[in-house]
DNA sequence: CGGACCCTTGATCGTACTCAATTAACGTGG
DNA sequence: CCACGTTAATTGAGTACGATCAAGGGTCCG
């Protein structure tokens, strides 16, 4: 029933090196967008951000793209796929801190304590472009467009991260969530109404600081409320307007 | 009763732009320091780097040093003095975001948006090196360890907004609050088990997302179990080991 | 002296958590 | 192909933690 993934194409047989081709047409909703048409091509520039560029995966749901601890050394775009970053505490309990969709950018808060603090676990099948962290600033000194890339990248994850900060009821929470993924999907040209969940209703409470069974709830009382249709982890939303006043303490604007 | 700042000498005559003379004295605790000393002195770029820093205060308790909304032009550094950063929602609901002592950077995550997200309040006499973004990026370009200082300045805050992410208890929250501070409060050169809190119960409250009779509780309690002494806002941590256990999942490593 | 604000303490209440049971989908091995 | 185990999702019942409401004292400041 799992139907297929948003993005549509997935497989792509694995290339482990980025060869010019087609991939300006993966490239054109990516995060570093901004920075590789910077770049332009016919430049001596483009080759060195090629150069740092891997193209790796795919990552099966489950797999482990890094973990706490691994030593920093690049930074990771999201293809295809979908990730989640979360910390595992000495009780072993999980902590999800976030969900990376196509197009999207982990490993940056690695770069202060130089290791990753925390894992990221695909939750589908996932490739990534692997940007080699050393030649990246190295070409963002030479390349103010670059740096200023990379400035804005961290100072955006900088708000998010301030989003589920707050105390907010279930509803709030849930409804600036459905919306905040919606308008995601929507940036990265897929459709902003109608998606697969990539991760489990524990993933979502986990992410969300609630309890499984009060996800299930609150989905159900939005069902019932025509807010949203779901059918398992296929989900349309059907009233925007009235979730983001739902939410509307939580999101942004 | 209201005792003196912690720093010490706290008032400096307002001296709007930086001089070389003893700032030295105030820069060797700062945030910057490594980006300030990596310049070193007697080179040209000293120049660069005093020319954009300029020193802004004194604010007093409740002044604003931006408003959300405010055209973002330059990042600041605490000099002396602490300062809250908050949201206000639609109803008018402030969300305290974060607070910072001297030496730390407010400001960055208005680098994406160009515009503060946030407001800055002082909490007390506060004053700050105001540093000229679009100069610091360019002068970022030219000298990568300043590059490197700010990329590390970025992904560090990044680690401490996901640390009050999570659901956890009143008391782990409180135990963590305290231990952060504290360990703050001795990375810049202050006693890190006795000092003034300079926020109210309430600001506290908000930012750990307690009701303030939650935040009175719990220290009372803290009290009652010898963690802590307390008198109005003048606080020593008599016991850190058993904080950080309360507050462990809380805390980094 | 009056008012505003902050902090503390007590009593009640409500939201979301916990525990528990049921259903469904999926994969494996007999 | 079916029996079985596993995992995910849903729904119900009871509970606990922290919020809210309320009252009182302390300090600062006009």
């Amino acid at each position: 029933m799992r139907s297929s993934h948003p993005a549509g194409r997935l497989p792509d047989p694995p290339s482990p090196i980025a060869n010019d081709g087609d991939e300006v047409h993966f490239c054109r909703t990516c995060a570093f967008a901004g920075a590789c048409i910077a770049v332009g091509y016919g430049k001596p520039e483009l080759e060195s951000l090629h150069c740092l560029v891997e193209h790796v995966g795919p990552y099966r749901n489950g797999d482990h793209v890094f973990r706490t601890g691994d030593p920093f050394r690049a930074i990771f775009a999201v293809r295809a796929g979908t990730v989640k970053t979360c910390l595992v505490d000495k009780d072993g309990r999980e902590q999800v801190l976030g969900f990376y969709l196509p197009g999207e950018v982990i490993g940056l808060n690695a770069i202060y304590p130089e290791h990753f603090p925390c894992d990221a676990v695909a939750l589908e099948n996932t490739q990534f472009c692997r940007f080699s962290f050393p030649a990246m600033s190295a070409l963002a000194a030479r390349m103010p467009a670059v740096q200023q890339h990379l400035f804005r990248l961290l100072s955006k994850e900088l708000g998010t991260a301030s989003l589920l900060a707050g105390d907010h009821s279930a509803d709030e929470r849930m409804a600036a969530f459905l919306c905040d993924l919606g308008s995601r999907y929507a940036a990265r040209g897929f459709s902003g109404t109608r998606f697969t969940l990539s991760m489990s209703r524990g993933d979502i409470a986990n992410y969300l600081r609630l309890a499984a069974e009060t996800v299930s709830r609150v989905l159900t009382r939005f069902r019932s409320q025509h807010l949203i249709a779901i059918e398992g982890r296929e989900l349309e939303l059907l009233d925007v307007k009235g979730l983001e006043k739902i939410g509307q303490n939580l999101l942004p604007d």
